[in-house]
DNA sequence: AAAACAGTTGAACACTTGTTCAATCGTTTG
DNA sequence: CAAACGATTGAACAAGTGTTCAACTGTTTT
């Protein structure tokens, strides 16, 4: 994101020089920062948040998600694609279906806190 | 999201009828669903974690942040503003500055939370 | 009161992203 | 083996988003 790396010291006062540079050194490196903003993007889509919940008590095959939250499978399974890549659910095959459930218990735990936020 | 309301009964087996019932009644309301997607929506941006990185242990001016990051005063205060209609930063003023820092822990605890989560 | 300066804002543009549609894969059942 | 079915995939389109640029606020100097 940093797209500007050449940009020449910021032309204000520069009140804070000092400060500045202490606060560069403790930036977690830019991978970490792209990392985690990705992480979060996925689950910034209400499709997916549904579908976290969905899941969430019970593991559930595409098609009753679909059902469930009144979309195709195709859309689900393209959006289920985006929650397996970054490892948010596990899924197990049965047959024909494919069942899938929550990956560990970060997500309902960061869900939860998410959720005591927007009640304020 | 649920865009097409009126799907047909999914046409497949419907093996889990029932459990899709329970899984209904058990799912969020709808609200809730966009005001937590809204709000991971808002941390899934590179800029803005580094925006939040940046303040989470100095409060910070406008300007100080545009330099620390390499970016246009502009640019820095488009996101802050989102950042603070979403009640993620709070700021005082300072003469012609003015201080932006977190608003409270729950964006330090989710942010920690999910680093634990993409370190597996 | 005018100049200087930190910060904000709106419009425009390029880029990203979610859904749909159609085709395809892989397992199971007749 | 062929048909049926759940699930996945890729291309395409519409909608949403971040940065830039230029204009503008409001505070503080002189």
């Amino acid at each position: 994101m940093p797209k500007n790396v050449n940009a020449p010291i910021c032309e204000c006062e520069e009140i804070h020089r000092d400060l500045v540079n202490t606060a560069r050194e403790e930036m977690p490196n830019t991978e970490t920062l792209y990392d985690l903003a990705d992480f979060f993007k996925i689950l910034g889509d209400s499709t997916r948040m549904s579908i976290l919940f969905a899941i969430d008590k019970r593991p559930m095959c595409v098609c009753d998600i679909a059902d469930l939250l009144g979309m195709t499978r195709s859309a689900v399974s393209h959006q289920i694609k985006t929650l397996r890549q970054a490892s948010l659910v596990i899924y197990r095959k049965s047959g024909k279906n494919v069942i899938y459930r929550l990956a560990d218990d970060h997500v309902r735990d960061i869900i939860e806190t998410a959720l005591l936020h927007i009640r304020e």
